[in-house]
DNA sequence: CTTGCATATTCGCAAATGCGAATATGCAAG
DNA sequence: CTTGCATATTCGCATTTGCGAATATGCAAG
């Protein structure tokens, strides 16, 4: 059972775990958005986006909803975004970390020649 | 700069993409433990431990302090853990929606044979 | 029914991942 | 220096992933 709920968590993070596919969540955190809108702000191929959008599915991580000839995504579940935003601030405080390993080093070698 | 850093969140996720990485960091997470103890809690190779051990040190996600012969490794940043309890939420969500819609199955279909 | 558009799926194929077996490294005791 | 323990790395090998090209599906207009 402990188990299953450390698949279930892998697989969530397996889902998120490519640039694509995070930045159409990120798209998907403002509103719903057209397969084709998707595919024109990413500037990607269809057919890959299409994929990505299938792996998204599959986890349900994103719900559509069809409409004539159109597919329209949308995250099923904010949380997600809860998640995105926390890795935005992780991602702040090992930049900063970073920046100031970088200014140390070069505190500590001499900036001027 | 934009997609560098869906990069880096991708990375991040790709390193929590594993039962047994998530099942490292919750041991960690209430403080640090030996590579030794991880796999022997953990019951695995430990070939395989130290492989996973690696990968999350790649990314940053663990560090490690040497004593003697051993290595005690704890989570870099208590932030991560932060990430994986909000994957706790998300599961209880999902599986709370997901017996919801069994129940639901079984009302309309009705129970009794 | 045919044509065309939006989207999904399938098909190789190259690259990445996960694993255990085997081997290497590094420290510490004798 | 040798021996032994704790941990890390390397080596095949099987599986999974990501991609574009090609093809399929489904709806809507004529």
């Amino acid at each position: 059972m402990q188990d299953a709920l450390r698949r279930f968590k892998a697989d969530i993070f397996q889902a998120l775990a490519h640039p694509t596919r995070i930045a159409i969540l990120e798209l998907l955190a403002h509103g719903e958005l057209s397969a084709g809108a998707l595919i024109e702000k990413l500037g990607m191929e269809q057919a890959n986006i299409s994929q990505h959008l299938a792996v998204l599915r599959s986890k349900q991580l994103v719900t559509n909803r069809k409409a004539g000839n159109q597919v329209f995504y949308s995250v099923r579940d904010p949380l997600i975004n809860d998640v995105l935003d926390l890795m935005r601030l992780y991602f702040h405080a090992y930049l900063k970390e970073s920046l100031g390993m970088l200014e140390h080093m070069e505190a500590s070698t001499g900036t001027a020649a």
